[in-house]
DNA sequence: ATCTTTCTTTAACGTTCGTTAAATATATTA
DNA sequence: TAATATATTTAACGAACGTTAAAGAAAGAT
């Protein structure tokens, strides 16, 4: 209820922290946008660390387990367009925290303990991609490459869309990946 | 002679810069790691902003060029094997300049005359490649498709070496531009 | 109507930042 | 050697930072 100047706290430090970073965000121009008084950023954060953390660790991973979590494959090369594809219509907030994970998990912002969080998610993504594309990849293609290749295109295509802005079509996303989906 | 003061600062600046970005880089630290006082940054570059734009704007941008300056195509995938293995073996300062670079290049640090800058590149990148790979192109694909989705793919794999501090083999680099130059 | 809890502000704290003025040392030139 | 130019330091400036103490206002409970 009155915890929606909680909420458009965080919307506003999500904003702050996407145009000038950990270090170049303050949290006086934080209270500024919402319209409140500086300390009550601390009433409900008890740190500008532990507003950062929040973002990454519940925003951040929840965008990436509801994307983890879409429906199941019936054709991998219509199932990847959309995975890349949606991404184009996630909130502005959303597609924010996005920004900010995909910086922390390139290490350019966060600290040690996020970097070991984003390191285990990692080490899951092509597991993960693996079992889902083994059963249904037709061609004789060594699978564990056209996996590594998969997500590493996709990660490229992600990134363009959630950090650089850009807007990238069905199509455009389809033919790319259908080079590597044969 | 006494010049190579300047160098070090520079030096000492593209690690503090890379390790706790624009904001948080602190010229105090800097001049402390070279081992001068605080004042020899200002009396060799006229602000902070400034040391950034030579290291972008200089050094970043030689190393791009003096990459895009190899030797000649003979074999597409021999060549771009190497063009994006090679980076493996920069020095660790050109890694580090490289990694900055990325970080402007993603908009996530630098400002609005830098990002111009980049822009104005990135608008070269798919035309470059463009005529280098049409006239080796066997196979009947659609050549726009194959470059873009080259570009993107190189473009991670690059990412991985210079922003995360990976190592990518020569084979797997090979095993995953082959799938899309055929 | 009073008491208590929750929300919010004013005002300041100590620290650190980018930057500069002024003075000092070192080297170069005459 | 005296004069000049270059290199370097000490010390400080004002501004902005993250954070907190203390007090006041608003809301809820008794």
């Amino acid at each position: 209820m009155t915890d929606d100047l909680k909420l458009k706290i965080k919307q506003a430090a999500v904003e702050h922290f996407n145009k000038d970073g950990y270090h170049g965000a303050t949290i006086r121009n934080i209270a500024q946008d919402v319209g409140c008084s500086l300390p009550m950023v601390y009433y409900y954060y008890k740190s500008k660390k532990e507003l950062f953390y929040e973002i990454i660790k519940k925003d951040y991973f929840d965008i990436i387990a509801r994307q983890a979590n879409m429906l199941r494959i019936t054709n991998l090369l219509d199932f990847y367009t959309q995975f890349v594809y949606q991404i184009n219509h996630l909130s502005d907030y959303d597609k924010k925290v996005y920004r900010l994970g995909v910086k922390v998990y390139l290490s350019f912002d966060g600290d040690v303990e996020l970097m070991e969080i984003m390191d285990k998610w990692e080490k899951n993504i092509l597991p993960r991609h693996y079992e889902l594309i083994m059963p249904h990849l037709k061609t004789q293609k060594d699978g564990v490459v056209v996996v590594r290749t998969l997500v590493h295109l996709m990660e490229n295509l992600i990134e363009s869309i959630v950090v650089k802005g850009r807007y990238i079509s069905e199509d455009e996303i389809r033919e790319e990946l259908s080079i590597i989906l044969q």
